[in-house]
DNA sequence: AAAGATGATTCCAC
DNA sequence: GTGGAATCATCTTT
C-alpha cells in the first residue's frame, strides 16, 4: 500500500524515444518559444548562408507541423484516458453497492488502463521519430544539396593527386593545405581522394588521359618553377606541391590496350623523405596501393541475389 | 530523358 | 581513427 508502484517501470526505449523528441525540438514545453529556438541553435549553429535559409524555414514549417500533430494527439490521449479513467471509477462505485469493491482492485484496473493508454502514446512517439527522422533525412542530407568543387579546386587536387600516384595519401597537413587552398574542407579533401583513389583504380584506362595531361603540367612546373603562389607559413617543410615529379610518369607509360601492371614495388623512391616527414600512417599502405586492379566487368556478371529487404 | 560524372554517406575490415 | 567498396543523390553532358 505504502509504495504502491503505479509508476510504471522506465522503459529504457520509451526513455529513448523521449530523449529524441525532446533533442529535435518536437517534445519542447511549448510551441515557437524554446523547442523552436533550440532546433534553430541545433541546426544552424553556424554560419548560416543565406542560400540554406530558405531551406531551413521550410523544414522548421515542416517540423513545427509534425509538433502540432504530435502535441495535439497526445492532448486527445491524456484526454481520452482520463476520460476512461473516471468511467470506469463511476463504474466500479456503482458495482460497489452490490458486491465488495477493494481499493486494491480500483487501483489495478486504473494501473492497467494507464498502461494501455501509454502503449499507445508510446506508438505515437515512434512514428513522430519516424516522421523527425524523414524529414532531417530529406533536408538535412549533404547529398542533397551537392555543388561540384570550383574548376580551379579540382585543378589543385588533381595536381597532387597524379603527381603522388605512387601514394596518393595526403597526410593531415597536405590535407589541411590542399583544403586551403581549395576552399574545401578537410573531409571535403578526404572524400575526394576516396573518391579518386578507387574511380582511378577501378577504371585506370579512363583516367590515362587526365593522367598525362597533369603529369605534363608538374614536369613544366618541375623544371621551370617560376610562379609558385604559396602562403609561405607552413611548419618549415612545405613539401607536398612539386616535390615528385618522378611520380608523374607512373601513371603513363604503357597504354596499349593493355592492363598496365603498375609499379610493382621497387621504384618508389625512398629520397622523398619530406613527404615521409608527414605521413603518418602510409606504410601501412606504402608503394603498391592498387595491386589487385580487376580488369571491367570480372565479376560474377548472372548471379542474381535475391536479397529482398524492406 | 538517359547516361555519365561527382561529392557524400554508409558499411565493413583493420 | 583510417581507407576500400558500394551506394545514393545530385549535377552535367549527351
Amino acid at each position: 500500500m505504502r509504495n504502491a508502484q503505479e509508476e510504471e517501470p522506465p522503459d529504457p526505449q520509451l526513455v529513448r524515444l523521449d530523449n529524441m523528441l525532446l533533442a529535435e525540438g518536437v517534445a519542447g514545453p511549448e510551441k515557437g518559444g524554446g523547442a523552436a529556438a533550440a532546433v534553430s541553435a541545433a541546426t544552424s549553429s553556424g554560419g548560416m548562408s543565406p542560400d540554406s535559409s530558405l531551406e531551413h524555414s521550410d523544414y522548421k514549417s515542416k517540423l513545427s507541423q509534425i509538433r502540432n500533430i504530435y502535441h495535439t494527439e497526445l492532448e486527445k490521449y491524456e484526454q481520452a484516458c482520463s476520460e476512461f479513467t473516471t468511467h470506469v471509477m463511476n463504474l466500479l462505485r456503482e458495482q460497489s453497492r452490490t458486491r465488495p469493491v477493494s481499493p486494491r482492485e480500483i487501483e489495478r484496473m486504473v494501473a492497467i488502463i494507464h498502461r494501455k493508454f501509454s502503449s499507445i502514446q508510446t506508438q505515437l512517439k515512434q512514428s513522430t521519430c519516424e516522421a523527425v527522422m524523414i524529414l532531417r533525412s530529406r533536408f538535412l542530407d549533404a547529398r542533397r544539396k551537392r555543388r561540384n568543387f570550383s574548376k580551379q579546386a579540382t585543378e589543385v587536387l588533381n595536381e597532387y593527386f597524379y603527381s603522388h600516384l605512387s601514394n596518393p595519401y595526403p597526410s593531415e597537413e597536405a590535407k589541411e593545405e590542399l583544403a586551403k587552398q581549395c576552399g574545401i574542407t578537410m573531409s571535403q579533401v578526404s572524400n575526394w581522394f576516396g573518391n579518386k583513389r578507387i574511380r582511378y583504380k577501378k577504371n585506370i584506362g579512363k583516367f590515362q588521359e587526365e593522367a598525362n595531361l597533369y603529369a605534363m603540367k608538374t614536369a613544366l612546373g618541375a623544371t621551370q618553377s617560376e610562379e609558385s603562389p604559396h602562403t609561405p607559413n607552413s611548419t618549415g617543410s612545405g613539401s607536398f606541391s612539386l616535390s615528385g615529379s618522378a611520380d608523374c610518369f607512373l601513371g603513363v607509360p604503357p597504354m596499349n590496350g593493355e592492363q598496365p601492371s603498375y609499379h610493382m614495388g621497387a621504384q618508389d623512391a625512398p629520397s622523398r623523405f619530406s613527404d615521409r616527414l608527414y605521413s603518418t600512417r602510409e606504410s601501412r599502405t606504402n608503394g603498391n596501393w592498387q595491386e589487385q586492379n580487376t580488369p571491367p566487368s570480372a565479376t560474377s556478371p548472372g548471379s542474381d541475389h535475391s536479397d529482398n529487404s524492406d
